[in-house]
DNA sequence: GCCAACGTTGGC
DNA sequence: GCCAACGTTGGC
């Protein structure tokens, strides 16, 4: 099955999750090139976040404004370095590969329904595109994915 | 399409 | 350094 080879994140990683517009950047994508760059982070908390990021963390795949969804579980493979798309400024971008597509998307109005999410960041600052996520927020939603018949 | 939340800019 | 004006994100 497809999530015969997925491993859980160790302990000594950190989990995340990102957001993009899926008609800019899908999960599709990233699955389909098989490594991807995170670029055009334009916000200094979501570009701190991006620097705090080690290789293996796990980052959460959000699909924003279309979809409203966590799609998939991608890894983080190489640390910090500066955004070539950047014309000015001090930004920075992290390469990501896929690691798990979700069997079931778990949708923003499913995590405002579970309690045990109430304090998740994707709810408390909506606008942040790249924020860390508790160890247990990441498993309630990877166990949420791996639910049969919802 | 609207608007709340929130980040940035610039005048003072 | 304050804050009003403005721009952007992203859910509804």
């Amino acid at each position: 099955m497809a999530t015969s080879h997925y491993k859980l994140p160790s302990d000594d990683t950190n989990t995340w999750l990102m957001k993009s517009e899926p008609d800019a950047y899908s999960f599709d994508e990233l699955e389909k090139t098989g490594r991807g760059m995170w670029d055009g982070v334009r916000n200094y908390a979501a570009r701190n976040n991006l620097r705090a990021m080690r290789r293996g963390d796990q980052v959460l795949f959000y699909h924003s404004n279309i979809g409203m969804e966590v799609v998939g579980i991608c890894e983080v493979i190489t640390e910090h370095y500066p955004d070539p798309t950047a014309e000015s400024g001090d930004w920075s971008v992290v390469d990501v590969k896929p690691l798990l597509r979700l069997p079931q998307t778990v949708t923003l109005k499913a995590i405002k329904a579970t309690p045990e999410l109430a304090n998740i960041a994707l709810i408390k600052q909506s606008r942040l595109s790249v924020m860390p996520v508790q160890r247990e927020e990441f498993l309630k939603i990877l166990e949420m994915a791996l639910m049969v018949n919802g």
